[in-house]
DNA sequence: CCTCGCAAG
DNA sequence: CTTGAGAGG
């Protein structure tokens, strides 16, 4: 349950996405450090590489309610929220197998009360890790797939007016704006027609909403980069990190920005606020 | 060919003895600074973990012949002999599988002038990595074969009345002295009556020296140290790298000493200087 | 607990 | 170039 301020009858919920490519390194980096003191309120986070006998106490900072969706694979893919609000419910996967196994979809369900006298409200917090297709035919292919199965759960959503936000690694560059060199990546996985198309329908068919565009229309920000060559020094990266969120959430978007003055990843957290 | 000195007749060689546990890796702790200023004429390493093809300069000093004798497998097991004068020739393997798919055993051997007027002589100098036994039973079976095959040829070089140095790693701790903990390791490969009995065979048998023990009979010194605990910081280790050496070289050891200045693995370097 | 090769990103 | 698993030590 989360309690709105009695007095303006308004909250402000910051919430944070970011693939931390192994929980462990980005441990070993300071990203709880950083959390402790980012007032975060709930973080989505994606590839977090270790299962829940390797989830240890320095992964667990005192003041989160927790909760870890973890692949069957030792050491691959996984997501987790970590919340400030307790969770009235969670659930991991869609019900289609690679997203399953793979620990890529977990969703946390909050509770606002609007005061004492009111019903309040639910909405819906989700992480999400889209499989990357870069490394092949094979894999790109079981991207594309993914994409499949997942717009069947977005248009699900909108059709039973679900009040969510899905932050996640989606692994695809939307505009020629989201990444340093267009031209040069127009045949690599992540900058695809299809893929970008895929987008598209989630904007402008389906009517969600790109949070970070909202407050940042024109900027070209990114929010990964290559470990290979320079690409975070010469700032070489794509933009693939999103909040996408219901239409119930455009004109809730207060603040938005990516947090690069730290590094725990090749991904940087993708941070917004958000009023309730 | 290696001139000895026209004065005095005599001329120091200082070999050099050390698993590298990987040539890479030793690099990279500086182990080639040491070299070039170690005095050392020969250096015979174990587990190099590298191929031909990963030999790069930075491992190849200016002013050293030197040869490779790689495993078939990839980042596993090797040889090799550094050396500042000639090899007068070089043989690979000694016949048996283990030994010569896994670049266990290499030999050069070394012509010596005693002047213009004499015929001179040549002698042979080895770098040995006996396999580890600790592991499990199969590795420990191995092992003891390996023991076995290999006693064929100290005898035989006994026989044919060859000068040699066999420097290597034996992973076997001949006596008491030679290991920390005794108590706790009795049962543990490398401490093994059977092991230590065929070193017993090599010296008391065949003839052969532990050239260490020549200049050192009673100190207390290790040449390897686990990487497990605090182990180097508690000096707990084991002496398991050796020269073994043809009784002819027995008084010819002039200085003998473990280097523990520096650690570029988790063996020593053990140097011993002869008279030639 | 280290080194290396490997799969994956 | 990086993470993490896994073999081997």
């Amino acid at each position: 349950m989360i309690a709105k301020d009695l007095n303006t009858g308004a909250k402000m919920l910051r919430v944070v996405s970011i693939n931390v490519n192994g929980l462990r390194s980005a441990t070993a980096k300071g990203f709880f450090q950083w959390l402790e003191n980012s007032g975060a309120d709930i973080v989505c986070m994606q590839e977090t590489r270790l299962q829940p006998h390797q989830w240890l106490e320095e992964h667990k900072p005192a003041g989160w309610h927790m909760h870890l969706c973890h692949a069957e694979k030792p050491g691959y893919s996984g997501t987790a929220i970590y919340s400030r609000h307790p969770f009235s419910s969670i659930n991991n996967g869609l019900g289609f197998d690679i997203c399953d196994t793979q620990g890529r979809f977990t969703a946390a369900e909050f509770y606002i009360s609007d005061g004492p006298d009111s019903e309040g409200k639910t909405f819906v917090v989700a992480s999400l890790y889209l499989p990357s297709g870069s490394s092949g035919d094979e894999a790109q292919a079981r991207k594309d797939l993914f994409l499949q199965e997942m717009l069947v759960h977005f248009r699900q959503w909108r059709e039973q007016g679900k009040s969510i936000i899905v932050c996640g690694d989606y692994n695809i560059v939307h505009k020629e704006i989201d990444i340093k060199n267009w031209k040069g990546n127009q045949k690599n996985s992540g900058v695809l027609p299809h893929e970008r198309a895929w987008l598209d329908t989630l904007y402008d068919e389906l009517g969600y909403v790109d949070a970070f565009r909202v407050h940042r229309p024109d900027t070209q920000e990114y929010s990964w980069w290559s470990n290979r060559g320079q690409a975070w020094a010469n700032n070489v990266g794509w933009r693939i990190d999103y909040h996408v969120v219901s239409p119930d959430w455009r004109n809730r978007v207060a603040n938005a920005f990516i947090y690069r003055d730290e590094r725990f990843s090749d991904h940087a957290p993708v941070v917004i606020d958000y009023v309730l």
